[in-house]
DNA sequence: ATAACTATGTACCATTTGGTACACAGCCTT
DNA sequence: AAGGCTGTGTACCAAATGGTACATAGTTAT
């Protein structure tokens, strides 16, 4: 009997890209066996609470990156503008020109959203908020910084749909270049 | 045995809630059965192809509602801005202030993409047509009518994500009022 | 060496899944 | 009133579902 060695962590990934794939009703055991490459015994090992437990970590995981990547970012860098530079840029690598799913707005949109509320509640609470703060910091009025983080979120996550409906990667990274170009112009405006 | 009567065409919207809420796979027969009223023998009756064959009327019917009261008013308004003008209000209703999701936009985002790729890229494509026509019928540019109907498009899904996250519905009539306002101004501007 | 702990595969479980078969009831036509 | 058509409920099916139990293999500590 082979010892693979797997942490939990390890298979992070791979879970995700599985949920995100299929969706959580979608993603049978089967699935994220193959996916995985881990048989019952050490999913449920990993996973003592099923398939809710794999859901809950793999968006602890991905909150984790955010907060990581994106948001400290955002509410931490010197420069506003620079934190900003690296929300487009992580957001465009991290959902490979909307060919990846956002699988917290998956879950927001979906079946499951009330089984983990909080979760995606408080990830783009926080993404909201820390674009919010630095719109503020580089010169917005307080409900012009507001309004734009909401819209700018919401923009992102539309962007995703409509490429993946269209089919067309292009369309993401469209829309994302001009949500950029209209907070630059926003900031100069002032 | 009571005769219940029912056509079709009367059981879609209870179908399309049900989808809507459980998503395709995680909408069971046993769900649908619940949802609709309808034993199996009924459903099957209707819908010999079985699920898919329910989620292609449901797709067909919601492609029917919006070709109707939103894509046609687009392209035939005498007035372009009455068109687009009632685009927003049909919206708002429809998506009861993103309290409703949009049942394409979760099948594009989803597990279940490429089984109803071919609906769900002419639905969008068609709302993106019949929006870039007004735009350019109200003065816009041809390539400033494609983005901005490329934009309002994707704005919309990504306003139903943010307040289905947030739960929130001032998020989603808060972002399509600006985004209707963004309209405004680019048809006065030029 | 031996004991304990961590992984892992296999076999199994009850339940639910989507789907079929079919008998039968009400309606329409003739 | 006889026969066909259209709905409908019930019983049933094989397959797949999420989940459990457990024996065992590898690793680490004693």
């Amino acid at each position: 009997m082979p010892r693979i060695v797997a942490e939990r962590a390890d298979v992070l990934p791979a879970l995700g890209e599985c949920f995100r794939e299929h969706g959580f009703e979608g993603a049978s055991l089967a699935l994220i066996g193959a996916a995985t490459g881990l048989g019952k015994g050490s999913l449920y090992h990993f996973f003592p609470g099923g398939k809710a437990e794999m859901a809950t970590a793999v968006l602890a995981e991905i909150d984790g990156w955010f907060e990581r990547e994106v948001f400290a970012p955002l509410r931490e860098s010197e420069s506003p503008a620079a934190g900003i530079a690296r929300m487009f840029e992580a957001t465009e690598a991290y959902f490979r020109s909307g060919r990846r799913v956002c699988l917290v707005g998956c879950f927001a949109l979906g079946e499951v959203r009330d089984r983990f509320a909080e979760a995606v509640r408080s990830y783009f609470q926080r993404w909201v908020d820390a674009l919010d703060l630095a719109l503020g910091r580089a010169g917005a009025s307080p409900d012009e910084a507001r309004r734009h983080a909401v819209d700018v979120v919401g923009g992102i996550q539309g962007a995703i749909v409509l490429a993946r409906a269209l089919d067309d990667p292009e369309i993401f990274s469209g829309i994302l270049a001009r949500i950029r170009q209209g907070l630059m112009e926003m900031k100069t405006a002032s």
